[in-house]
DNA sequence: GCCTCAATGGCACACTGTGCCACCTTTGCA
DNA sequence: TGCAAAGGTGGCACAGTGTGCCATTGAGGC
Protein backbone atom coordinates (compact mmCIF):
# COMPACT_ATOMS: atom_id res chain seq x y z
CA UNK A 1 0.00 0.00 0.00
CA UNK A 2 2.10 2.91 -1.30
CA UNK A 3 -0.80 5.41 -0.36
CA UNK A 4 1.73 8.20 -0.74
CA UNK A 5 4.05 9.10 -4.01
CA UNK A 6 7.95 8.68 -2.58
CA UNK A 7 6.59 11.97 -0.58
CA UNK A 8 8.31 14.89 -1.72
CA UNK A 9 10.69 16.41 1.17
CA UNK A 10 8.07 19.21 1.93
CA UNK A 11 8.01 22.44 3.54
CA UNK A 12 7.98 22.46 7.37
CA UNK A 13 4.41 24.05 6.62
CA UNK A 14 3.20 21.07 4.70
CA UNK A 15 5.25 18.44 6.94
CA UNK A 16 3.04 19.56 9.78
CA UNK A 17 0.14 19.54 7.76
CA UNK A 18 0.98 16.27 7.40
CA UNK A 19 1.43 14.80 10.48
CA UNK A 20 -1.49 16.66 11.91
CA UNK A 21 -3.79 14.50 9.37
CA UNK A 22 -1.83 11.33 10.23
CA UNK A 23 -2.26 12.38 14.49
CA UNK A 24 -5.86 13.08 13.94
CA UNK A 25 -6.13 9.90 11.61
CA UNK A 26 -4.54 7.27 14.16
CA UNK A 27 -6.47 8.61 16.95
CA UNK A 28 -9.55 8.50 15.37
CA UNK A 29 -8.94 4.96 14.70
CA UNK A 30 -8.11 4.57 17.95
CA UNK A 31 -11.48 5.58 19.27
CA UNK A 32 -13.72 4.45 17.01
CA UNK A 33 -12.03 0.88 17.42
CA UNK A 34 -12.27 1.71 21.52
CA UNK A 35 -15.25 2.85 22.08
CA UNK A 36 -17.47 2.10 19.01
CA UNK A 37 -20.05 4.86 17.64
CA UNK A 38 -19.85 6.72 20.82
CA UNK A 39 -17.12 9.11 19.79
CA UNK A 40 -17.25 12.54 19.57
CA UNK A 41 -15.79 15.42 16.79
CA UNK A 42 -14.59 16.93 20.01
CA UNK A 43 -13.45 13.77 22.00
CA UNK A 44 -11.45 13.28 18.69
CA UNK A 45 -10.01 16.84 18.18
CA UNK A 46 -8.99 16.90 22.24
CA UNK A 47 -6.70 13.58 21.53
CA UNK A 48 -5.18 14.50 19.09
CA UNK A 49 -4.25 18.14 20.63
CA UNK A 50 -5.81 20.29 18.04
CA UNK A 51 -9.35 22.39 18.03
CA UNK A 52 -12.46 21.19 16.89
CA UNK A 53 -12.88 23.78 14.45
CA UNK A 54 -9.85 22.69 12.86
CA UNK A 55 -10.80 19.01 13.47
CA UNK A 56 -12.90 20.22 10.72
CA UNK A 57 -10.90 21.75 8.21
CA UNK A 58 -9.16 18.27 7.61
CA UNK A 59 -12.08 16.35 7.38
CA UNK A 60 -15.45 17.00 6.39
CA UNK A 61 -17.34 14.42 9.27
CA UNK A 62 -15.85 12.94 11.78
CA UNK A 63 -15.76 9.37 10.02
CA UNK A 64 -14.21 10.84 7.02
CA UNK A 65 -11.16 10.75 9.92
CA UNK A 66 -10.18 7.24 9.32
CA UNK A 67 -10.25 7.64 5.33
CA UNK A 68 -6.31 8.14 5.47
CA UNK A 69 -5.41 4.57 6.82
CA UNK A 70 -8.62 2.51 5.71
CA UNK A 71 -9.00 3.60 2.15
CA UNK A 72 -5.73 3.90 0.90
CA UNK A 73 -5.40 0.97 -0.71
CA UNK A 74 -8.44 1.19 -2.51
CA UNK A 75 -7.38 4.74 -4.15
CA UNK A 76 -4.29 3.42 -4.88
CA UNK A 77 -5.17 0.40 -6.70
CA UNK A 78 -8.12 2.54 -8.85
CA UNK A 79 -5.13 5.33 -9.45
CA UNK A 80 -2.58 2.29 -10.35
CA UNK A 81 -5.02 0.38 -12.86
CA UNK A 82 -5.69 3.70 -14.62
CA UNK A 83 -1.82 4.27 -15.38
CA UNK A 84 -1.18 0.77 -16.10
CA UNK A 85 -3.89 0.67 -18.61
CA UNK A 86 -2.74 3.19 -20.74
CA UNK A 87 0.93 2.34 -20.29
CA UNK A 88 0.46 -1.55 -21.28
CA UNK A 89 -1.96 -1.06 -24.13
CA UNK A 90 -1.29 -4.62 -25.06
CA UNK A 91 -1.63 -6.22 -21.46
CA UNK A 92 -5.55 -7.56 -21.39
CA UNK A 93 -7.28 -6.03 -18.86
CA UNK A 94 -7.26 -9.02 -16.19
CA UNK A 95 -3.74 -8.73 -15.98
CA UNK A 96 -4.12 -4.81 -15.32
CA UNK A 97 -6.23 -5.54 -12.45
CA UNK A 98 -4.24 -8.04 -10.93
CA UNK A 99 -0.80 -6.17 -11.30
CA UNK A 100 -2.40 -3.24 -9.90
CA UNK A 101 -4.19 -5.25 -7.07
CA UNK A 102 -0.72 -6.77 -6.09
CA UNK A 103 1.05 -3.15 -5.97
CA UNK A 104 -1.50 -1.29 -4.12
CA UNK A 105 -1.72 -4.22 -1.27
CA UNK A 106 1.62 -5.35 -0.94
CA UNK A 107 2.81 -2.97 1.93
CA UNK A 108 5.95 -0.99 0.49
CA UNK A 109 6.63 0.74 3.84
CA UNK A 110 6.19 1.01 7.74
CA UNK A 111 4.00 3.67 7.35
CA UNK A 112 1.84 1.84 4.46
CA UNK A 113 1.85 -1.38 6.56
CA UNK A 114 0.37 0.36 9.67
CA UNK A 115 -2.16 1.45 7.78
CA UNK A 116 -2.88 -2.19 6.60
CA UNK A 117 -2.96 -3.09 10.45
CA UNK A 118 -5.14 -0.47 11.28
CA UNK A 119 -7.98 -1.32 8.23
CA UNK A 120 -7.89 -4.96 10.31
CA UNK A 121 -9.07 -2.69 13.53
CA UNK A 122 -11.67 -0.58 11.43
CA UNK A 123 -13.34 -2.90 9.05
CA UNK A 124 -13.94 -4.70 12.86
CA UNK A 125 -15.28 -1.81 14.00
CA UNK A 126 -17.63 -1.27 11.27
CA UNK A 127 -19.49 -4.28 11.96
CA UNK A 128 -21.84 -2.08 14.45
CA UNK A 129 -21.17 1.25 13.16
CA UNK A 130 -22.87 2.43 9.69
CA UNK A 131 -21.40 5.53 8.81
CA UNK A 132 -17.98 4.16 9.44
CA UNK A 133 -19.08 1.60 7.14
CA UNK A 134 -19.96 4.72 4.39
CA UNK A 135 -16.55 5.48 4.62
CA UNK A 136 -15.18 1.95 3.30
CA UNK A 137 -18.25 2.27 0.56
CA UNK A 138 -17.79 5.30 -0.86
CA UNK A 139 -14.30 4.68 -1.48
CA UNK A 140 -15.09 1.58 -3.03
CA UNK A 141 -18.16 3.63 -5.24
CA UNK A 142 -15.19 5.64 -6.23
CA UNK A 143 -13.03 3.22 -7.32
CA UNK A 144 -15.99 1.62 -8.99
CA UNK A 145 -16.37 5.15 -11.48
CA UNK A 146 -12.44 4.65 -11.95
CA UNK A 147 -13.11 0.99 -13.62
CA UNK A 148 -16.02 2.10 -15.50
CA UNK A 149 -13.74 4.88 -17.08
CA UNK A 150 -11.32 2.77 -17.97
CA UNK A 151 -13.21 -0.19 -18.94
CA UNK A 152 -15.40 1.93 -21.23
CA UNK A 153 -12.42 3.44 -23.26
CA UNK A 154 -10.39 0.57 -23.60
CA UNK A 155 -13.39 -1.81 -24.60
CA UNK A 156 -16.35 -2.52 -26.41
CA UNK A 157 -18.29 -4.04 -24.00
CA UNK A 158 -21.98 -2.96 -23.44
CA UNK A 159 -22.90 -0.58 -20.06
CA UNK A 160 -24.76 -3.40 -18.36
CA UNK A 161 -21.18 -5.45 -19.03
CA UNK A 162 -19.01 -2.19 -17.92
CA UNK A 163 -20.65 -1.66 -14.52
CA UNK A 164 -20.87 -5.60 -14.21
CA UNK A 165 -17.29 -5.84 -14.33
CA UNK A 166 -16.31 -3.18 -12.18
CA UNK A 167 -18.87 -4.07 -9.81
CA UNK A 168 -17.16 -7.78 -9.57
CA UNK A 169 -13.72 -6.62 -9.98
CA UNK A 170 -13.88 -4.23 -7.06
CA UNK A 171 -16.51 -6.46 -5.34
CA UNK A 172 -12.58 -8.86 -5.44
CA UNK A 173 -10.87 -6.42 -3.95
CA UNK A 174 -13.11 -5.76 -1.02
CA UNK A 175 -13.79 -9.07 -0.44
CA UNK A 176 -9.77 -9.92 -0.29
CA UNK A 177 -9.63 -7.30 2.04
CA UNK A 178 -12.12 -8.06 4.26
CA UNK A 179 -11.47 -11.94 4.11
CA UNK A 180 -8.28 -11.19 5.32
CA UNK A 181 -9.07 -8.33 8.42
CA UNK A 182 -11.61 -11.15 9.01
CA UNK A 183 -8.92 -13.43 9.67
CA UNK A 184 -10.28 -16.55 7.88
CA UNK A 185 -7.17 -17.15 6.08
CA UNK A 186 -3.20 -17.35 6.35
CA UNK A 187 -3.12 -15.64 2.32
CA UNK A 188 -1.49 -12.18 1.97
CA UNK A 189 -4.52 -9.35 0.78
CA UNK A 190 -2.33 -9.10 -2.62
CA UNK A 191 -2.86 -13.05 -3.15
CA UNK A 192 -6.16 -12.76 -2.08
CA UNK A 193 -7.27 -10.48 -4.80
CA UNK A 194 -5.31 -11.85 -7.63
CA UNK A 195 -7.13 -15.09 -6.95
CA UNK A 196 -9.94 -13.23 -6.44
CA UNK A 197 -9.87 -11.49 -10.05
CA UNK A 198 -9.01 -14.02 -11.74
CA UNK A 199 -11.97 -15.87 -10.19
CA UNK A 200 -14.45 -13.27 -11.71
CA UNK A 201 -12.31 -13.64 -15.04
CA UNK A 202 -12.84 -17.16 -15.53
CA UNK A 203 -16.40 -17.69 -13.83
CA UNK A 204 -17.53 -19.06 -10.68
CA UNK A 205 -18.55 -22.93 -11.21
CA UNK A 206 -20.28 -23.34 -8.01
CA UNK A 207 -23.18 -21.87 -9.51
CA UNK A 208 -23.72 -23.62 -12.23
CA UNK A 209 -23.26 -27.05 -10.83
CA UNK A 210 -26.05 -29.33 -8.76
CA UNK A 211 -26.25 -28.95 -5.29
CA UNK A 212 -26.45 -31.65 -3.11
CA UNK B 1 -40.97 -5.61 -7.05
CA UNK B 2 -43.31 -7.28 -4.84
CA UNK B 3 -42.14 -5.20 -1.76
CA UNK B 4 -45.28 -6.41 0.57
CA UNK B 5 -46.73 -9.30 1.31
CA UNK B 6 -50.16 -9.01 -0.05
CA UNK B 7 -50.85 -6.36 2.68
CA UNK B 8 -53.12 -8.31 5.58
CA UNK B 9 -56.47 -6.39 6.06
CA UNK B 10 -54.77 -4.29 8.83
CA UNK B 11 -56.77 -2.14 11.74
CA UNK B 12 -57.31 1.96 11.19
CA UNK B 13 -54.13 2.41 12.97
CA UNK B 14 -52.29 0.52 11.11
CA UNK B 15 -52.92 1.17 7.94
CA UNK B 16 -52.54 5.18 8.98
CA UNK B 17 -49.25 4.26 9.87
CA UNK B 18 -48.23 2.43 6.71
CA UNK B 19 -49.96 5.36 4.87
CA UNK B 20 -48.28 8.19 6.42
CA UNK B 21 -44.98 6.54 5.79
CA UNK B 22 -45.76 5.74 2.68
CA UNK B 23 -46.43 9.69 2.52
CA UNK B 24 -43.48 10.82 3.99
CA UNK B 25 -41.13 8.83 1.29
CA UNK B 26 -43.16 10.09 -1.32
CA UNK B 27 -42.42 13.65 -0.08
CA UNK B 28 -39.16 12.88 0.77
CA UNK B 29 -37.94 11.47 -2.68
CA UNK B 30 -39.80 14.30 -4.34
CA UNK B 31 -37.88 17.12 -2.26
CA UNK B 32 -34.58 14.78 -2.82
CA UNK B 33 -34.81 14.79 -6.62
CA UNK B 34 -35.71 18.34 -6.81
CA UNK B 35 -33.94 20.41 -4.61
CA UNK B 36 -30.84 17.68 -3.94
CA UNK B 37 -29.17 17.72 -0.58
CA UNK B 38 -30.54 20.96 0.68
CA UNK B 39 -33.61 19.77 2.17
CA UNK B 40 -33.80 19.71 5.77
CA UNK B 41 -35.97 16.91 7.76
CA UNK B 42 -38.39 19.70 8.60
CA UNK B 43 -39.29 20.51 5.16
CA UNK B 44 -39.92 17.08 4.86
CA UNK B 45 -41.61 16.98 8.04
CA UNK B 46 -43.73 20.10 6.75
CA UNK B 47 -44.39 19.06 3.29
CA UNK B 48 -45.63 15.53 4.57
CA UNK B 49 -47.81 16.78 6.76
CA UNK B 50 -46.36 15.90 10.38
CA UNK B 51 -44.08 16.82 13.15
CA UNK B 52 -40.37 16.85 12.99
CA UNK B 53 -40.53 14.62 16.13
CA UNK B 54 -42.85 12.24 14.54
CA UNK B 55 -41.03 12.23 10.85
CA UNK B 56 -37.97 11.15 13.17
CA UNK B 57 -40.14 8.03 14.81
CA UNK B 58 -41.08 6.69 11.59
CA UNK B 59 -36.79 7.25 10.37
CA UNK B 60 -33.85 7.52 11.64
CA UNK B 61 -32.15 9.98 9.22
CA UNK B 62 -34.15 12.22 7.06
CA UNK B 63 -31.87 10.00 4.13
CA UNK B 64 -33.29 7.08 5.28
CA UNK B 65 -37.14 8.62 4.27
CA UNK B 66 -36.59 7.36 1.51
CA UNK B 67 -35.69 3.83 1.75
CA UNK B 68 -39.37 2.18 1.22
CA UNK B 69 -39.09 3.41 -2.48
CA UNK B 70 -35.51 2.53 -3.22
CA UNK B 71 -34.60 -0.48 -1.56
CA UNK B 72 -37.38 -2.24 -1.66
CA UNK B 73 -36.69 -4.51 -4.60
CA UNK B 74 -32.90 -5.16 -3.03
CA UNK B 75 -34.48 -6.48 -0.07
CA UNK B 76 -37.34 -8.42 -1.64
CA UNK B 77 -34.53 -10.16 -3.93
CA UNK B 78 -32.24 -10.64 -0.77
CA UNK B 79 -35.50 -12.96 1.26
CA UNK B 80 -36.80 -13.84 -1.79
CA UNK B 81 -33.42 -16.23 -2.96
CA UNK B 82 -33.01 -17.40 1.10
CA UNK B 83 -36.42 -18.92 0.86
CA UNK B 84 -36.14 -20.41 -2.85
CA UNK B 85 -32.47 -21.83 -1.85
CA UNK B 86 -34.20 -23.26 1.15
CA UNK B 87 -37.56 -24.48 -0.97
CA UNK B 88 -35.82 -25.75 -3.95
CA UNK B 89 -32.51 -27.77 -2.69
CA UNK B 90 -31.80 -29.01 -6.25
CA UNK B 91 -31.53 -25.83 -7.88
CA UNK B 92 -28.08 -24.32 -8.89
CA UNK B 93 -27.22 -21.56 -6.95
CA UNK B 94 -26.77 -19.57 -10.11
CA UNK B 95 -31.03 -20.11 -11.11
CA UNK B 96 -31.57 -19.30 -7.41
CA UNK B 97 -30.09 -16.06 -8.04
CA UNK B 98 -31.88 -15.69 -11.37
CA UNK B 99 -35.19 -16.27 -9.98
CA UNK B 100 -35.60 -14.28 -7.36
CA UNK B 101 -34.02 -11.28 -9.12
CA UNK B 102 -36.68 -11.72 -12.16
CA UNK B 103 -39.48 -12.08 -9.13
CA UNK B 104 -38.20 -9.09 -7.18
CA UNK B 105 -37.63 -7.16 -9.99
CA UNK B 106 -40.64 -7.03 -11.79
CA UNK B 107 -43.09 -5.01 -11.26
CA UNK B 108 -46.10 -7.26 -9.54
CA UNK B 109 -48.18 -4.09 -8.92
CA UNK B 110 -49.34 -0.43 -9.47
CA UNK B 111 -47.37 0.66 -5.76
CA UNK B 112 -44.24 -1.53 -7.22
CA UNK B 113 -44.63 -0.06 -10.15
CA UNK B 114 -44.62 3.35 -8.76
CA UNK B 115 -41.86 2.54 -6.05
CA UNK B 116 -39.49 1.73 -9.30
CA UNK B 117 -40.20 4.90 -10.96
CA UNK B 118 -39.03 6.56 -7.72
CA UNK B 119 -35.94 4.36 -7.69
CA UNK B 120 -34.75 6.20 -10.98
CA UNK B 121 -35.44 9.47 -10.14
CA UNK B 122 -33.70 8.55 -6.43
CA UNK B 123 -30.25 6.96 -8.31
CA UNK B 124 -29.91 10.00 -10.31
CA UNK B 125 -30.48 12.38 -7.31
CA UNK B 126 -27.56 10.27 -5.80
CA UNK B 127 -25.07 11.79 -7.84
CA UNK B 128 -24.57 14.74 -5.85
CA UNK B 129 -25.75 13.51 -2.85
CA UNK B 130 -23.45 10.89 -0.77
CA UNK B 131 -25.94 10.71 1.92
CA UNK B 132 -28.22 9.66 -0.25
CA UNK B 133 -26.33 7.19 -2.27
CA UNK B 134 -25.16 5.46 1.36
CA UNK B 135 -29.16 4.31 1.92
CA UNK B 136 -28.26 2.39 -1.15
CA UNK B 137 -25.30 1.04 -0.80
CA UNK B 138 -26.10 0.12 3.01
CA UNK B 139 -28.92 -2.11 1.45
CA UNK B 140 -26.86 -3.66 -0.77
CA UNK B 141 -24.74 -4.41 2.06
CA UNK B 142 -27.12 -6.18 4.04
CA UNK B 143 -28.13 -7.90 0.32
CA UNK B 144 -24.41 -9.31 0.49
CA UNK B 145 -24.99 -10.69 4.18
CA UNK B 146 -28.13 -12.32 2.96
CA UNK B 147 -25.75 -13.98 -0.20
CA UNK B 148 -22.97 -14.97 2.56
CA UNK B 149 -24.78 -16.34 4.62
CA UNK B 150 -27.00 -18.46 1.78
CA UNK B 151 -23.47 -19.66 0.30
CA UNK B 152 -21.69 -20.61 3.17
CA UNK B 153 -24.49 -22.48 3.78
CA UNK B 154 -25.47 -24.19 0.63
CA UNK B 155 -21.75 -24.82 -0.74
CA UNK B 156 -18.52 -25.80 0.07
CA UNK B 157 -16.92 -22.84 -1.35
CA UNK B 158 -13.94 -21.38 0.79
CA UNK B 159 -14.31 -17.79 2.72
CA UNK B 160 -13.02 -15.85 -0.08
CA UNK B 161 -15.35 -17.69 -2.84
CA UNK B 162 -18.07 -16.96 -0.79
CA UNK B 163 -17.49 -13.22 -0.47
CA UNK B 164 -16.46 -12.72 -3.94
CA UNK B 165 -19.46 -14.60 -5.34
CA UNK B 166 -21.67 -12.82 -2.80
CA UNK B 167 -20.73 -9.13 -4.03
CA UNK B 168 -20.38 -10.43 -7.80
CA UNK B 169 -23.93 -11.29 -7.65
CA UNK B 170 -25.31 -8.33 -5.46
CA UNK B 171 -23.30 -5.66 -7.96
CA UNK B 172 -25.12 -8.20 -10.68
CA UNK B 173 -27.89 -6.35 -9.56
CA UNK B 174 -27.07 -3.51 -8.60
CA UNK B 175 -25.32 -3.00 -11.92
CA UNK B 176 -28.89 -3.75 -13.85
CA UNK B 177 -30.84 -1.38 -11.87
CA UNK B 178 -28.13 1.30 -12.28
CA UNK B 179 -27.61 0.75 -16.05
CA UNK B 180 -31.24 1.09 -16.34
CA UNK B 181 -32.11 3.92 -14.35
CA UNK B 182 -29.36 5.67 -16.11
CA UNK B 183 -30.92 5.16 -19.41
CA UNK B 184 -28.49 3.13 -21.10
CA UNK B 185 -30.96 0.47 -22.40
CA UNK B 186 -34.15 -0.30 -23.64
CA UNK B 187 -34.31 -3.81 -21.49
CA UNK B 188 -36.03 -4.20 -18.37
CA UNK B 189 -34.73 -4.27 -15.06
CA UNK B 190 -35.19 -7.84 -14.40
CA UNK B 191 -33.71 -9.03 -17.90
CA UNK B 192 -30.65 -7.18 -17.04
CA UNK B 193 -30.17 -8.54 -13.68
CA UNK B 194 -30.40 -12.24 -15.37
CA UNK B 195 -28.13 -11.66 -17.89
CA UNK B 196 -25.58 -10.46 -15.28
CA UNK B 197 -25.89 -13.20 -13.12
CA UNK B 198 -25.47 -15.31 -16.14
CA UNK B 199 -22.30 -13.24 -16.92
CA UNK B 200 -20.86 -13.84 -13.72
CA UNK B 201 -21.66 -17.28 -13.32
CA UNK B 202 -20.14 -17.79 -16.64
CA UNK B 203 -16.77 -15.26 -16.53
CA UNK B 204 -15.91 -11.88 -17.98
CA UNK B 205 -14.25 -12.66 -21.30
CA UNK B 206 -13.22 -9.49 -22.41
CA UNK B 207 -10.71 -9.55 -19.07
CA UNK B 208 -9.12 -12.07 -21.00
CA UNK B 209 -9.13 -10.82 -24.38
CA UNK B 210 -5.92 -9.64 -25.89
CA UNK B 211 -6.89 -5.49 -26.10
CA UNK B 212 -5.96 -3.58 -29.66
C1' DG C 1 13.92 42.49 10.28
C1' DC C 2 9.57 43.27 7.89
C1' DC C 3 5.53 41.79 5.18
C1' DT C 4 2.47 38.50 3.35
C1' DC C 5 -0.12 34.60 3.71
C1' DA C 6 -1.80 30.38 5.31
C1' DA C 7 -2.95 27.61 9.43
C1' DT C 8 -5.24 27.86 13.65
C1' DG C 9 -8.86 28.50 16.99
C1' DG C 10 -12.80 31.02 19.04
C1' DC C 11 -17.62 32.25 18.39
C1' DA C 12 -22.19 32.08 16.64
C1' DC C 13 -25.44 29.66 14.14
C1' DA C 14 -28.50 26.34 11.43
C1' DC C 15 -29.49 21.70 11.49
C1' DT C 16 -29.65 16.70 13.22
C1' DG C 17 -31.45 13.29 16.13
C1' DT C 18 -33.26 11.81 20.84
C1' DG C 19 -35.28 11.66 25.64
C1' DC C 20 -39.13 13.10 28.10
C1' DC C 21 -43.76 14.39 28.88
C1' DA C 22 -48.51 15.83 27.89
C1' DC C 23 -52.37 15.14 24.81
C1' DC C 24 -55.69 12.68 22.20
C1' DT C 25 -57.53 9.06 19.23
C1' DT C 26 -58.19 4.25 18.67
C1' DT C 27 -59.25 -0.09 20.69
C1' DG C 28 -60.75 -3.55 23.82
C1' DC C 29 -63.85 -4.60 27.46
C1' DA C 30 -67.66 -4.41 30.79
C1' DT D 1 -72.88 3.02 25.48
C1' DG D 2 -69.30 4.20 28.70
C1' DC D 3 -64.69 3.77 30.30
C1' DA D 4 -59.94 2.66 30.87
C1' DA D 5 -55.64 0.98 28.73
C1' DA D 6 -52.56 1.55 24.90
C1' DG D 7 -50.32 3.68 21.47
C1' DG D 8 -49.59 7.44 18.02
C1' DT D 9 -48.58 12.39 17.94
C1' DG D 10 -46.35 16.70 18.88
C1' DG D 11 -43.97 20.20 21.86
C1' DC D 12 -39.74 21.19 24.30
C1' DA D 13 -35.11 20.89 25.70
C1' DC D 14 -30.69 19.34 24.78
C1' DA D 15 -26.26 17.12 23.12
C1' DG D 16 -23.86 16.86 18.98
C1' DT D 17 -22.65 18.07 13.89
C1' DG D 18 -20.73 20.96 10.52
C1' DT D 19 -19.89 25.81 8.62
C1' DG D 20 -19.20 30.93 7.99
C1' DC D 21 -16.72 34.67 9.84
C1' DC D 22 -13.04 36.95 12.09
C1' DA D 23 -8.89 37.64 15.02
C1' DT D 24 -4.34 35.77 16.11
C1' DT D 25 0.05 33.70 15.19
C1' DG D 26 3.90 31.68 13.13
C1' DA D 27 6.41 30.36 8.66
C1' DG D 28 8.58 31.74 4.38
C1' DG D 29 9.91 35.22 0.83
C1' DC D 30 11.99 39.96 0.20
Amino acid sequence: MPTAPPSRPSSLTERRKAATELEIARTAAALFAERGAAVTAEDIARAAGVAPRTFYRYFRTKEDAVAPLLTGGVRDWAEGLADLAAREPELPLGEVLERAAREALTPADARAEEALEWTRGLLHAMQDNPALRAVWHRAHHESELALIDVLARTTTAGPLEVRLTAAAADGALRAAVEVWAAGETDEAPAELAVRGIRLVAAGLPWLTERRG
